[in-house]
RNA sequence: GGCGGCGUAGCCAAGUGGUAAGGCAGAGGUCUGCAAAACCUUUAUUCAUCGGUUCGAUUCCGAUCGCCGCCUCCA
C-alpha cells in the first residue's frame, strides 16, 4: 500500500488514482535557463523515482513534465544574442536531455513547451476573465486573488502576519495591480522588438505560472492525480497554478501534491555568490560518474534536505561500483544445477523490505539498506558456493527487478578485449604459473596503467575497467 | 515580521515512546605468491543543551543554542 505525504492535507496518505490501474503525473520540469543545475536534478531523479515507482506497483504512468522556454531572462537573453526563442532554447533543451539521460532518467511520455501552447492559456485566461477571476490593467492582465477565497491553501500561508513584515521587498509598484498579491497571467511586451504573440486577448506574452495550468490540464485532464515539484514551487508557482485552475473549472485541479527538497553544499544554500553553485556537468567534469551522482542523490528520501559534499559523493561512487561488481560477480558465476532454499527467503525477504520502505513516502534510505543487505548475504553465499543455478537466475531476477526503480546497478561496463590486452593476461597467467611474479605484477601493472584492473578469482581472472 | 524544517558515530545519514538501519572511511582476521575483490569480526551505553510528561524518550512537550528553507525568479 502506497502511502506519502500530501502537501495538501500535510498528512501522509494511501494513494488511491482516480481510475483504477492509471496515474496521471505531472512534474514541473526545471526552468531551460536553469537546466544544469545540480539541485534541480535531484528533483528530475526523485520524479524519475517516482515515476518508476508507480510502474513497478502496476500502474501506466501518463508523465508529463513541462519546458518552461518563454520567461523574462530567456526573452532578455535571446535577444541580446540575436536569436529567436527557439534557436537560443535549443542547446539548453539538448544539454537537458543529454544529463537526463547521463543520470539514468526515464522520458516523460509528454513533454510540452510553454511556446507551443499559447492557444491554451489564452482560452484559460478568457475563461477566467469571462468569471470575473482576471482582470486587465492597462495592456496586462492579472488574476484577482481576492475572487479566490481559497488561495493560500496549499502553502499554509498567513497573510495578515505574512504582509506587513515583507511588503517592503514585494514590487507593489512596478504594475497597477488591485492588490499586491495579484499575478501576471499575460504581459505586455516591454519594448516593440520583444518576443510576443497576437492573440485575442492582445499582444504580448503569458505570465509564468499560467503554462503549468493549460498544459497539465490539456493533457491529463481538469483533475488529476499527482503535481510534484521543488519545495520552494509550492509558493507561489503552486498556490498560483491551483487558482489559475480551479478559479476557472471550478474542480479539484490535483488530488496528490508532492514537493522535493533542496540540496544544501557543506550546509549551506548552493547559491552562486557564495560560490558552491554547481551543475552536474561541473561534477561530472571532476570525474565523478552519473551513476554516483544519481546514488547520491537518492540516498536520503526525498522530502529531507540532502547535504551535498565531495566526500559523500566519493562514497557513493565506491558503493555503486560496488554494487555493479557485485552484480556482474553474480552474473559471472559458474553454478551447479540446483536450488537453496535459504536464498529463496532472502530473495522474497529483500523485495518486501524494499517495497515497504518505498511504500512508506518513498523512503530511498530503507529500500538502499535492504539492497544492501541482498548484496552482503549473497556475496556471502557466493563465497561459499552456496548459490545454485536457480539461485543464481532468481537472484539477478530481485536485482532486475529494484533497478526497474533505482536505476543504479546499470549495465556492466565490458568492452571486448582487445587481442593485444588478451595475450597479456594469457601471458601473465603463463608467468604466475612459472611463478614469475615479477613478470607477471608488471603486466598486471602495465595494464593497471591503461585502466585495466585485474582480479584473480576461483573461478579464473576477472578483469574490469577502472 | 509571518510560516516551516533540521541538529544522530571521522563523513553522508535512516529511524522509533521500549532501548540506535545502511553507505563511506578506520581496525583486526580469512582468502591470495603478493595484491585486488569478496567474506568474517569490530567501530554511538548514545541521538545539540537544559528542563518536563512517562514505568520508560533519541522519539512527546517547553526553553535555550546552532543551522537551513519559503514568503522575491528558483528544484
Amino acid at each position: 500500500m502506497l502511502r506519502f505525504r500530501n502537501t495538501l492535507t500535510g498528512r501522509v496518505e494511501e494513494f488511491r488514482p482516480m481510475r483504477d490501474g492509471e496515474v496521471g503525473f505531472y512534474y514541473c520540469g526545471p526552468t531551460v535557463w536553469n537546466y544544469g543545475h545540480i539541485g534541480n536534478f535531484r528533483s528530475a531523479v526523485a520524479a524519475d523515482v517516482l515515476r518508476r515507482y508507480l510502474k513497478f506497483k502496476g500502474f501506466k504512468v501518463n508523465h508529463v513534465m513541462n519546458i518552461t522556454d518563454v520567461e523574462d531572462r530567456i526573452i532578455a537573453e535571446s535577444q541580446k544574442a540575436g536569436l529567436s526563442i527557439d534557436d537560443y532554447t535549443a542547446k539548453y533543451i539538448d544539454a537537458l536531455w543529454e544529463d537526463f539521460d547521463a543520470l539514468g532518467c526515464e522520458r516523460p511520455e509528454i513533454v510540452p513547451r510553454a511556446t507551443r501552447h499559447i492557444p491554451e492559456m489564452v482560452t484559460l485566461i478568457e475563461k477566467l476573465l469571462a468569471t470575473d477571476h482576471a482582470y486587465r490593467s492597462d495592456h496586462s492582465i492579472y488574476y484577482r486573488i481576492a475572487s479566490f477565497p481559497e488561495y493560500g491553501k496549499l502553502s499554509k500561508i498567513n497573510f495578515a502576519g505574512n504582509i506587513a513584515g515583507a511588503s517592503e521587498r514585494v514590487d507593489t509598484d512596478k504594475y497597477e495591480k488591485e492588490d499586491a498579491r495579484d499575478f501576471a497571467l499575460w504581459k505586455e511586451p516591454g519594448a516593440e522588438t520583444e518576443p510576443a504573440w497576437d492573440t485575442p486577448i492582445g499582444r504580448g506574452r503569458p505570465g509564468w505560472h499560467i503554462e503549468c495550468s493549460a498544459m497539465s490540464m490539456k493533457y491529463l485532464g481538469e483533475t488529476f492525480d499527482i503535481h510534484a515539484g521543488g519545495i520552494d514551487l509550492v509558493f507561489s508557482h503552486h498556490e498560483n497554478e491551483i487558482a489559475q485552475s480551479e478559479g476557472a473549472t471550478g474542480k479539484q485541479f490535483v488530488r496528490y501534491w508532492i514537493h522535493f527538497e533542496h540540496l544544501k553544499v557543506d550546509g549551506e544554500t548552493m547559491s552562486k555568490s557564495k560560490g558552491n553553485y554547481y551543475t552536474f556537468r561541473d561534477i561530472a567534469a571532476k570525474g565523478f560518474s552519473p551513476a554516483a551522482i544519481r546514488y547520491f542523490l537518492i540516498s536520503v528520501p526525498f522530502n529531507k534536505q540532502l547535504n551535498f559534499t565531495f566526500d559523500a559523493l566519493a562514497g557513493a561512487e565506491r558503493t555503486v561500483a560496488s554494487l555493479r561488481d557485485f552484480r556482474a560477480r553474480l552474473s559471472e558465476a559458474k553454478t551447479e544445477p540446483g536450488k537453496n532454499e535459504k536464498l529463496s527467503e532472502t530473495a522474497a525477504r529483500t523485495l518486501g523490505e524494499f517495497e515497504a520502505g518505498m511504500d512508506d513516502d518513498f523512503n530511498t534510505s530503507i529500500a538502499l539498506a535492504a539492497v544492501h543487505n541482498f548484496s552482503r548475504e549473497v556475496n556471502t553465499a557466493l563465497a561459499r558456493k552456496q548459490v545454485k543455478a536457480e539461485d543464481q537466475r532468481e537472484m539477478l531476477a530481485v536485482i532486475d527487478r529494484i533497478d526497474t526503480v533505482l536505476n543504479i546497478f546499470g549495465e556492466h561496463q565490458r568492452e571486448m578485449l582487445d587481442s593485444e590486452i588478451q595475450s597479456l593476461i594469457d601471458e601473465r597467467q603463463e608467468a604466475r604459473h612459472r611463478r614469475d611474479f615479477a613478470r607477471a605484477d608488471q603486466i598486471r601493472d602495465d595494464l593497471a596503467n591503461r585502466g585495466i584492473i585485474l582480479e584473480d578469482t576461483k573461478d579464473g581472472v576477472r578483469w574490469k575497467k577502472h
